[in-house]
DNA sequence: TATTCATATGAACGATTGTTCACATGAAGG
DNA sequence: CCTTCATGTGAACAATCGTTCATATGAATA
């Protein structure tokens, strides 16, 4: 009973031709879904998050987050550098040590939405 | 130099008592800091959100999903279950098929929050 | 310039993840 | 009941990820 255009297509429950093309309207890009699976990635690791909520107080350097987090500065420096990477956290120097700090509001945003969602 | 308390502390870039004191305040639970991350992972993933685009158009069975996004019928199950675990979708039986649906619009609003970010 | 201190980074490891494949479940119709 | 169809699911696989360890970089100071 499946017609020959969707062959594979459950029988009766189809994809109307009107709902495909309202979908396919409203998805964005490849790229921009890449980017965008990209970006929740980065916030998806606790370590991340904590260093986030560490620089929503203050902006400190490498040393300081891993003490507060009691993790190695290996680690912190590491995770901060995807961060970096992702434009959520920004960098300046200091003599020998490395300030880092939010990069803009976006951030603190994304995470109260989410945290608004887990507790309820 | 350093203190006996904070042997491998940094030596004149310290942790003031009171930032510490500030950020462990505002730093959540440790539960809520796993949830939040899981929550983000499951967002982590395009397939994930191209599913749930899909569902913001419309509700679907399994198979309309599929199609959609060229992928096989049980990458898509596996998924949804993925995300009907997290509350982010919801499904009722509907005789043979079985039809998803965003299970609140929280999750569009993180999206978008997100997609945001990386289009700018 | 030799040393020290804060940070960065490459390699390697175990752990987790997404998809595929094969098969199980469960509802409808003959 | 027996078949068909839509969906669910366990095992297995490659791929990715986060941490550790060892070491490199680079700035300050003796």
């Amino acid at each position: 009973m499946s017609t020959d255009k969707e062959a594979y297509q459950c029988d009766y429950i189809c994809v109307h031709e009107d709902v495909v093309a309202h979908v396919k309207a409203n998805m964005p890009g490849e790229d921009a879904l890449f980017d965008l699976s990209e970006l929740f990635k980065i916030f998806g690791d606790s370590t991340r998050i904590r260093i986030l909520y560490c620089l929503f107080a203050n902006e400190m350097c490498v040393c300081d987050i891993a003490t507060l987090l009691n993790m190695t500065q290996s680690a912190i420096s590491h995770q901060l550098a995807v961060l970096k990477r992702s434009k959520l956290v920004a960098s300046r120097r200091d003599g020998k040590t490395v300030i880092y700090a939010l990069a803009d509001d976006h951030v603190r945003r994304i995470i109260d939405q989410g945290m608004e969602h887990v507790s309820e």
